[in-house]
DNA sequence: TTATAATTTTAGGCAAAGCTAAATATTAGT
DNA sequence: ACTAATATTTAGCTTTGCCTAAAATTATAA
């Protein structure tokens, strides 16, 4: 596996769930900010690998094989996260691009110990779940903190949106990965809420609400 | 930088330090396991970068510019060593692949925050000294145990020789990175010593002593 | 000192992974 | 259904970093 090869199979991976279906030739050189003929360049190359299943003008589904790979991309890539958040202390939105680099580096026995030393997570900074050594992936149970309803309880997961702006905002109002938020009431009309955090209570827009994942119970 | 150009450096920075002179083509090659031609073609790059000095024939030379960038790589390398050893508890002989990939990880943040979290240390698992940001290298004090004379102490930093007969010999002596060794008696006619680890005292050969590095105040 | 050996460089190629431009398929609008 | 628009593939070129073989330079030794 090279390092374009990973990269590849990630990004069929994160789009062949999101898309629940094959995967273009375009879609793929967009989320890559490639050129379509290197993409077709590129799954030929993993067709032949049996990575992928490639049919002309079609698309291409990845095959077990390549679904594994892939997890296990993802689980690196998710694990890192985890420690530069956990262990250095970046914030949660400094973490991708270098976690980006990470992911690449080949030994299994590391990936063992790091989750290890990890405390064998099962989500990511972001709230998104870690794949398992097999390529298995926990379902999170995240929604929208919108879809909730009065009196619901999540814990903040992650985010939609990341922008500085909204993640400035969410800092002022002490609202982090794990913070427990509880939904003291929500307006129909508007979708606004109001909500508990700590010992605080406030009112937010449905825009806020609509971009920020929790877990519920 | 690319990663082929930083291990140029590296092993360039490495072989100017041990020889004292400028590196040959074909010492390069060696090192590197690669052909004279590729070295010559490389060099012929790194010149133009303003890395080092070129001279047909004469071998190469780092500038400043090439020697700050080569110790950083190195202080890199030596971080995740520490970061591999301290931390995911490998053992010293295993962790220099794994240190190969990730010194080129790309983040001023990342390493600044990763020898933060190690305690800012000074030598790596083998008793090798980290370069600070700026390329400065702290003088090892590290010298053979066979250097040593009677009632002389040292700490042991680090091995001349890695095979795993010998680290398994250390291993069942107690012997690793931060142990404190008193050489009890030497015996002129062979080199052999007399020593204390812990509360054990014995005896070793000279090719023992000859192949651990030790420091001393 | 001159021939031979060793080292280094040059020339010409190859594979990976990208690109542009042109050719070919597919999809959609009327 | 047929043409226009869009999507995809192919062909051919570029760069990086390596290789082999041949040429050039430097070192050695009789």
């Amino acid at each position: 596996m090279t390092l374009a090869e990973e990269n590849y199979l990630k990004t069929i991976f994160h789009l062949e769930r999101k898309l629940k279906s094959e995967v273009s030739t375009n879609a793929l050189a967009e989320r890559m900010q490639t050129r379509a003929s290197s993409v077709t360049d590129m799954m030929q190359k993993l067709a032949d690998k049996k990575m992928l299943v490639y049919k002309k003008y079609k698309g291409v589904q990845l095959t077990e094989k390549g679904k594994k790979a892939a997890a296990y991309v993802v689980r690196k890539h998710r694990l890192w996260e985890v420690f530069l958040v956990d262990k250095l202390k970046f914030h949660w939105d400094e973490v991708h691009e270098i976690a980006e680099q990470m992911e690449h580096i080949k030994s299994v026995e590391l990936i063992k110990r790091l989750d290890a030393f990890l405390g064998h997570p099962d989500f990511d900074p972001h709230g998104d779940p870690i794949p398992d050594k097999d390529g298995n992936i926990k379902k999170a149970e995240k929604r929208l903190l919108s879809e909730l309803i009065k009196n619901q309880i999540g814990i903040c997961v992650g985010v939609k949106e990341s922008s500085p702006e909204y993640l400035q905002y969410l800092d002022k109002k002490k609202i982090s990965i794990g913070t427990k938020i509880n939904v003291l009431g929500k307006e129909f009309f508007d979708g606004s809420m109001v909500i508990q955090v700590g010992r605080d209570q406030f009112f937010i827009s449905k825009q806020i609400a609509e971009n920020l994942y929790v877990q519920t119970n």
